[in-house]
DNA sequence: TTGGCGATTGGCT
DNA sequence: GCCAATCGCCAAT
């Protein structure tokens, strides 16, 4: 689970696709080394690392190593469980990533899932495993089979399998030849 | 349902 | 300047 408390309640669901950026790998924003930018995702597992791309979306990683090393994952989609009419709300109140009207697509990618839960610079550096604005847990539910992939939207190393998604989980992104 | 494409901001070289 | 771990629109199937 990845949980976020707002002032309105709490939001957040299920982890149902991530995607692994490794220790020497290409297309890993810790690739080049430590800059400003990308620090938090040296910081020891368990942190996040919240950055903008393409002039409209906040994503965001888990550190995935111990403090010093940069490496982390990418949480690309939530089963929304907790809080959707406050997620509903963000996402319609969100410019640069209309909303659907569908559940399925109101944390289904990166992007989306960051503007549903207003995750946003704020957050970047945080501890996800103590009490606090953003959280990971879990709600003691057996996880689904796992399916793996090609990573989604990348230019290096993009033959690699490390996208992890929940086999058959609509609320999944990518394409349906991704996911089967 | 699928695939191609342009918008738009910030960080880094 | 350059380009990116995306998104939503549009056209074609």
């Amino acid at each position: 689970m990845l949980v976020r408390e707002l002032p309105d309640g709490m939001v957040g669901g299920r982890i149902v696709e991530t995607e692994a950026y490794i220790i020497g790998d290409p297309a890993s924003h810790a690739y080049r080394g430590m800059t400003p930018g990308n620090r938090s995702m040296f910081l020891d597992r368990g942190h996040a690392h919240v950055y903008f791309t393409y002039g409209s979306s906040w994503m965001m990683n888990v550190s995935s190593e111990k403090a010093g090393v940069g490496a982390g994952i990418l949480i690309r989609a939530i089963e929304p469980t907790i809080g959707i009419a406050i997620m509903e709300r963000n996402r319609a109140a969100t410019e640069q990533t209309r909303w659907s009207g569908r559940l399925q697509d109101l944390a289904r990618g990166p992007g989306r899932l960051c503007a549903a839960m207003q995750i946003d610079r704020r957050l970047d550096g945080i501890d996800l495993c103590k009490e606090g604005p953003l959280w990971l847990g879990s709600d003691g539910r057996a996880v689904g089979e796992i399916g793996q992939s090609k990573r989604i939207g990348i230019s290096q190393a993009a033959d690699s399998l490390l996208r992890f998604y929940v086999r058959g989980s609509r609320f999944v992104s990518g394409t349906r030849a991704l996911n089967i």
